[in-house]
DNA sequence: ATCTTTTTGTGAGATATGTCACATCTTTCC
DNA sequence: GGAAAGATGTGACATATCTCACAAAAAGAT
């Protein structure tokens, strides 16, 4: 069995300095699984052993409110999946879900921790993204609150295209009722205000595709609440 | 000048085998300063490298919304503060400001992060912690913005009395208006829902001061919604 | 290909909460 | 001690969004 990890996008970014006995480590114990969009790959309340990175594809992370499924945040590859939800508790607090054929490679969490503790630079590397994802954490639920819907619509819209895509053009990986879920809304507001967009002329749209056609005006109302 | 890091609970409660020598380097490098209620120990915006651990109070964390100011957490002491903000960030991403008359440990981040390097428990715990906070964040951002008014309002309540305070009594730290800062309300909605729990005998108050007398009918607001 | 399920589009009415306005009560500070 | 600033009560009204209801379209399944 050849060693991906050599070639993983996660290894390559977090420690430039891994040592090879690190790497074979790493490659003796992980498994590769594909996953359709739709499926789970993270089922909150399951017992977890395995820390997991997002080798392609994009999924999406949610778990259950006291009223609905609450769509927490949307990751594309490379990432890792689920840090805290392995760390901070044996049992899953969250489900993550492909949103898009996926790849994604289970690691022990006996193997993960050994390499944390031997590899310095990788594991403030891990230290430094659990602190960015809970300072985004903040910040987005701030904004999530405070704004009303139109602005919250802008900025998932910007977030596809920005982060996301990297692309004014592209096809909506969620249905109008998922990003009522993540933006706090319901399906037919979320239906509503894309026809508004539409109307005002700042996207285009065909079935799931997105085209954004002005920018500058997604971002003030983005701003402006 | 005795070394007060001793005594303190972060590192009895962190890491059981802090060596001597670290404990030493902790000693010599750390500064305590107090702070009255009302008084900012982080400020969101400016530059900073120091690691601050809570010894004593309690303190509000809090960031500037798109139209208002958003308070993210109540924490008490013993606990780490802005651990994400210093480490994620140069410059600070949120503000923690005292509530209570409190007492804090200034300590160097460089000094910080050798120790991290050097002590594997210790690191294993700040690790738990931030992944802790962020699963935390995920589920009360869920909840607050699912949950109408009330039931954010009993969560307060319950936060105080089981968590910060471990009384069924207590003086709330914060105004009216910094509870709707808290939970997202306006000023006046918490004013009247407040006056409505008097009114159904679940709370009693006088002036800030708060008992609860119906703990288990507070409990279900908080789960109804 | 047809049936079933999910997703999207749209209307009308209900409602929780925001907003403004003002009065009273507390605390702070000179 | 008295003035100024801030915190609390409380009413009336506006409004963004939810909810329910139903139809059409698209996607998946057998």
């Amino acid at each position: 069995m050849k060693n991906e990890c050599i070639d993983c996008a996660c290894v390559l970014r977090s420690s430039v300095n891994m040592k090879d006995c690190q790497i074979e480590m790493l490659g003796g114990n992980h498994v590769v699984v594909k996953f359709r969009k739709g499926d789970a790959i993270i089922r909150q309340g399951v017992f977890s052993t395995n820390v997991i990175f997002l080798r392609k594809g994009m999924a999406k992370l949610h778990l259950t409110g006291p009223s609905r499924e609450q769509i927490v945040r949307l990751v594309k590859a490379p990432t890792y999946l689920g840090l805290p939800t392995t760390f901070g508790d044996k049992i899953n607090q969250y489900s993550v879900t492909a949103v898009l054929e996926s790849e994604v490679c289970f690691i022990d969490l006996e193997v993960f921790k050994k390499l944390l503790g031997e590899n310095r630079e990788f594991s403030n590397y891990i230290l430094m993204e659990l602190c960015k994802s809970e300072l985004e954490a903040y910040r987005r639920c701030a904004s999530r609150t405070q704004k009303q819907m139109r602005g919250n619509l802008a900025d998932v819209l910007l977030e596809f295209s920005e982060n996301l895509f990297e692309s004014d053009q592209f096809t909506l990986p969620l249905s109008q009722s998922d990003i009522g879920n993540w933006v706090d809304a319901g399906r037919e507001s979320i239906n509503r205000a894309l026809s508004e967009f539409i109307q005002d002329d700042i996207i285009e749209m065909n079935g799931r595709k997105v085209n954004i056609t002005n920018k500058k005006l997604l971002k003030t109302i983005s701003q402006n609440g």
